[in-house]
Parts: structure tokens; sequence; C-alpha cells
DNA sequence: TCATCTAGTACTCGTCCGCGC
DNA sequence: AGCGCGGACGAGTACTAGATG
């Protein structure tokens, strides 16, 4: 349906011409800046309404000799990641800032990202998740400031949740409620996985108590495999590594407690790590460290723009406090539960 | 840790120069463009990537007078949008363009997304799961090409998965394990949530069944609340109206069937819509309808293409065969499972 | 003579800056 | 001083005209 109305977009100049004014005069006026008489102004924005202008932001950014662009990779089929990025366009905006999104996908992974990225010519990068190796971030950092969310690097800036003191909460909570036999379902042998085992042992055992640790991974199924030594332990609260451990735990605890001798639901207090949209879903109610996406991509934008506008050299690393959101699938011990699975509301 | 190498980046003439060429020349050579010849090309490749040249996509696309671009607005939390997202970045890619994604944030909305695509010069836009006005979709469409993915729109391009093929499918693999007494748990009144149910009903009735529609919404509650109604018929296949009521579905009979008479676990066939990732839970393991993202992106920009290369005037309505996801939750009649849920593997 | 290659210039569209009024 | 103009500029691409063999 497009087709008829096929004439040239307008430019700058055909809004100051018909406003009567220089080009120079229309754009200060387009911006807001200081410059042009209020009448003038009026004029320009009268003009530029009349004819539908919109400035071309590649002109404007070629001109004006900077993007003000952050760049931002992303695994966006994470659901984290995608809260981060929404975050992160507010925050930037907020700062006068403008965000590029470029997803990591299969076919050209994060080194292509990061190219499209620096050909746009964005004056930082923010990278979530990221699995360069550190190397390589150096590099790019060499040249643009480097903002990494979620994952340590010597050198680099940081911005990332405070894993022991998550940890520390989902404990707190769970001794809080009356549970000493606790149990963590690990999430493997990454970084994180460990500052979070580590975390819940320090943790567990600062109150006194002997937790046990099943070793597993990021995954359903990790957590579902725990199950059987976990329950056989005798244990009543489990902290689990994220909440797809967790979920893949409920689940096998609820499958267990149906067909074993008791029918009375499940027996277990389980904690989870991300607050994904998995913990929220209405029938797991999955209590979890949030690690607040909101707050950690406040701190990115405000990392990066340190850099780019308050000439900071040396690198930080930001470490904000998660909280805890608490939902069904924590309860006090003995757990008094419906045998519908989660608590009542 | 930047600072040091702040010198200022190498432009097209700096390389230019570097190879004993002229600018136009070096251009041609690094796009690969017909021309130059093989020495000369050369030259250019060697300077630049001895400069550590790249081009700047702002200042080419003003240069070319096109940007190539694909503007896509989406909900990133999405994760059925995310997958798409994906999928269309390769699809561009092999059709020479670029996407330029922009997330819809609660603060800016669906228009302002637009807005900055539009500002960026994208010459069409690819709006993921639109709920802006046919009206304001025409105007914008009056302008640049409009590409409309999961939702119809009179007179407007659209690329869209077939629900009443989809929901067919559904009721097929339910009657072929054997199941007669089935139901549909609704998505509410929306577009697609009627389309859902009113192929359900046709496709069932043209097997001689006489089928049970539970009304209710796209959530995991709505799932859940239908599972009384939908055992207590004698149901044992269902199509729910997407993975999340399938879920909330899926687990309440689970529940249901822990505490009640018969300790052999869910007696429920269901199917999901959608494939989302959690259908693909370990323990959830629903069976469902994938819409498949990889073809609708690779349609969606197929069409916009068509637009703007090929010179297409008339709408398309692009309606693409889904297809079915067979996992564990759907087994013959009677159901034969373990006590665990899921089907062993 | 003709195809190949190359240089040079015009141009894209805003923003920045120096200068007059 | 406040306002506004004209023109250079940013980093490339397109096009034309000319040099080369």
């Amino acid at each position: 349906m497009a087709g008829v109305a096929e004439q040239r977009r307008p430019t700058l100049a055909d809004v100051a011409s018909r406003a009567g004014v220089s080009p120079g005069t229309a754009s200060l006026a387009l911006r807001g800046a200081p410059g042009p008489s209020a009448a003038s102004a009026e004029r320009v924005r009268a003009a530029a309404s009349a004819l539908g202008y919109r400035a071309d932001r590649a002109a404007s950014r070629l001109a004006a000799r900077r993007t003000r662009l952050l760049g931002v990779t992303l695994t966006i089929r994470n659901t984290f990641h995608a809260e981060l990025a929404e975050a992160l366009q507010d925050a930037a905006e907020d700062a006068g800032y403008q965000v590029l999104l470029h997803p990591v996908t299969a076919r050209r992974g994060e080194a292509g990202a990061v190219d499209v990225l620096l050909d746009s010519r964005c004056e930082a990068l923010l990278l979530l998740g990221t699995e360069m190796p550190s190397s390589q971030l150096a590099a790019l950092d060499a040249h643009d400031p480097v903002v990494l969310v979620g994952r340590r690097a010597q050198g680099l800036d940081v911005v990332r949740a405070d894993e022991a003191a998550g940890t520390a909460l989902a404990v707190e909570h769970l001794v809080g409620l009356g549970h000493t036999r606790l149990a963590h379902v690990s999430g493997g042998s990454s970084d994180v996985a460990r500052e979070r085992r580590d975390g819940f042992l320090a943790a567990a055992r600062a109150r006194g108590l002997d937790p046990l640790v099943v070793e597993g991974a990021f995954s359903e199924d990790a957590g579902a495999a725990a199950a059987a030594e976990v329950l056989a332990a005798g244990v009543t609260g489990v902290f689990a590594a994220n909440d797809r451990v967790a979920l893949g735990l409920l689940d096998a605890a609820r499958s267990a407690a149906a067909t074993g001798s008791s029918g009375e639901g499940p027996l277990l207090a389980v904690v989870g790590y991300d607050d994904s949209p998995l913990a929220r879903l209405g029938h797991v109610r999955l209590t979890s460290v949030s690690q607040d996406p909101g707050a950690l991509a406040a701190a990115a934008v405000r990392t990066a723009v340190e850099r780019l506008d308050g000439g900071r050299e040396d690198p930080v690393d930001v470490v904000l406090a998660p909280r805890l959101v608490v939902r069904g699938s924590t309860g006090p011990l003995p757990p008094v539960r419906s045998g519908g699975g989660a608590t009542s509301r």
C-alpha cells in the first residue's frame, strides 16, 4: 500500500527554508538547544511537523562526531538478559545515551555481534554474560570502554550481583523458617556455580549446620536427579543453584511424594536463584534470589558513562546486593501445605 | 584501561593513501565490488588490516542513500519473539539486509520503538505481535513497507502460522493415540484464542467427536482452574490454548492424581501450543504445536524484501503450516506411564 | 577501438564554528 | 550580547570522465 506518496523524505534544509531560517538555526531549534529566539524556534517546530520531518540519526551521529551509543550484546533467549536489556534501554535514555542491541546468534557468535556494534561506532560496550576470553576482552577495552555484566574479569569494569550475599539470604530464609537439615544442589563447576556453593556452605556452617551438597548442573534434569538423595538424607530445606534446578527438584520431589508412602505433597522448601519467569509461574511460585535487573542495568550504564564522560580510568567492580523474593515454594517446618503443591495464597 | 591508544580511528582516506589509491577505489575494493584490479584490491585489503580499519556504518548508509536496514520491534521478554528475532537476524543477512532490533518497553511503548527505527531510516518495519491500532499501522505502511508477524490486519503484509492447521494437528495426534474424550482449554476471547478454539471444535467434530470446551485465558492459572472440570468429564486428551495453559493443567492434574484415589500419575494427555522453552523443560516434556520461528522469520524477511527490491505492491497474507513436536506429555490411551509424570525416555 | 581501471568530484544530511549584524 | 547565516566538516558512496593498455 505504499507507493503513492513516494516523494523524497524532507531534510533539515526543507524545514529551514519553510521556516525561513538557516539549517543551523533549525537544527538548534529542533534539539531545543539555546540560540534561536522563541519565535524562530516555534516557526521551525511548526515547519517540521507540517512536513513530517524526522532527523536522520545516522547523519546526526556523523555530524556530531559522537554517537552517544551504548552497544549491548546479549543472548536474547535468555530471559534474564531480556529483562536487563529492557532496563538498559531506560537507564541509557536517562543518561542521554541510546542503546544498540545485538543478539549473539549461533551463526555469528559474540565476536560478530561486537563487530557490528563497533562498526556502528558505539562508544562503549556492555556485554551481558559474555563468554569471550579475557584477552579478547582486554583488547576491546583498550579501544573502547567495556563493561561486563554478570561476569568477572581482571582489569575490566564489572557489574554483578553479590552471589555470596544472595546465597546467605536464601540460607537465612530457610533457617528462619525452622529448617535445619539443609542441602544445596549445585550448578556445576563454573565460577558462578562455585560461588553459590561456597557461599551456601559458609552461610550454613556459620549457623552451626552441617549441610548436604549434591553436585549438579544448571538444568531441570540435574535438580530432578538430586531429589532422591536430598529426600533420603532427610533434608527439608534446599537451596538450588538456579531456578531451573529448583524446578526439576520440586517436580521430582512432588512426584516422589505422590507415589510414596505419605500422600502429603512435597516435603521440601526450595529456594531458587535468578527470579526468572519460571519462578513466577502460577503453579510454581518459587521463592528465589533476584539479581534485580533494573539495578544492574542502571549500574552498568553508570559505569560506562563514568568512563565516557567522567574520564574515569581505573576499572571498577560494582557488586550489587540481591534480594529474596519469597513465594509459595518455601514454608515453615513442618511444611503446612495443601495437597496441591504450591501453598494456598 | 583504554586511554593509551586514543588516536583517531583510521578512515577510508587513510587506507586509500596507504594503499596508494583513491578513496573510491578503496571503497570498492573493501566491499568486494567489481572495478579495482586484483592487485590494488589486495593492496587495499592489506592496508586496511594493517591499520585496523573498519568502515563506519552510519557514514556508509548515509552515502549509499539506502540503509538496507530492516527494523524489528519485539517484546523482548517474550521467548517466542526472542527466537524470531534471532532467526530474523540470519534471514536478513542472507537477503543482504541488516536487522535493527528495538524492544517495546513499558516506558516508550510500540510507537516509541517504531520512531527510533524510522529515525534510523529502516527501509521496512517488521512488527512482532504488534498491538497498534490498524489505522496507525496503515499510516506507517503508507510510508514504508510494514510486515506484521503473528497478527492479522486488512491491507497489510502478514506472516503468520496457520492456527487451524496447528489445532488440527493436535487433535489428529490425540485421536491417533486413541483418545476420544477430548477437551480444549481456551485462551479467552482474542483473535488467536478464538481461532484455536474454533479450529479445535471443527477438527474434533469432523472426527465425529463431541468435545468439551472450557473457557480460560493464556495463563497457568487458567489451565489449573480447568483441570477439575476436565477430569470430572472423563476427558483423557486435552488441547490447551498454549503452553502456559497446558503447564497449569498438567500440574493440577498431577496433583489431583497424587491426592486422589488412583496413585497412577496423570491421566491426561496434553498438547500445548507455541513450543516455548516451557514445553522443552526437562520435567515437562510437553507435546506442543510449533510455529517454527525459523520459517516465520524467513518468510517475514522475504515479504519485506519483495516490497523493497521486487516492487510488489499488493499485500500478501503468508500462512505457514505449523508442526507438532511430540514429547512426553501425550501417550496412548490408556496412558502407560511411570508414576513420575513424564514418560520415561 | 574498446574494455579495464582509476581519479576526482558531487553528494548524503545534519552539526559545529566563525563571523557579521 | 543575542541571534542568525554561511560554509566547512564528518566518512563514506555514486557517478563521470579520463588514462592506460
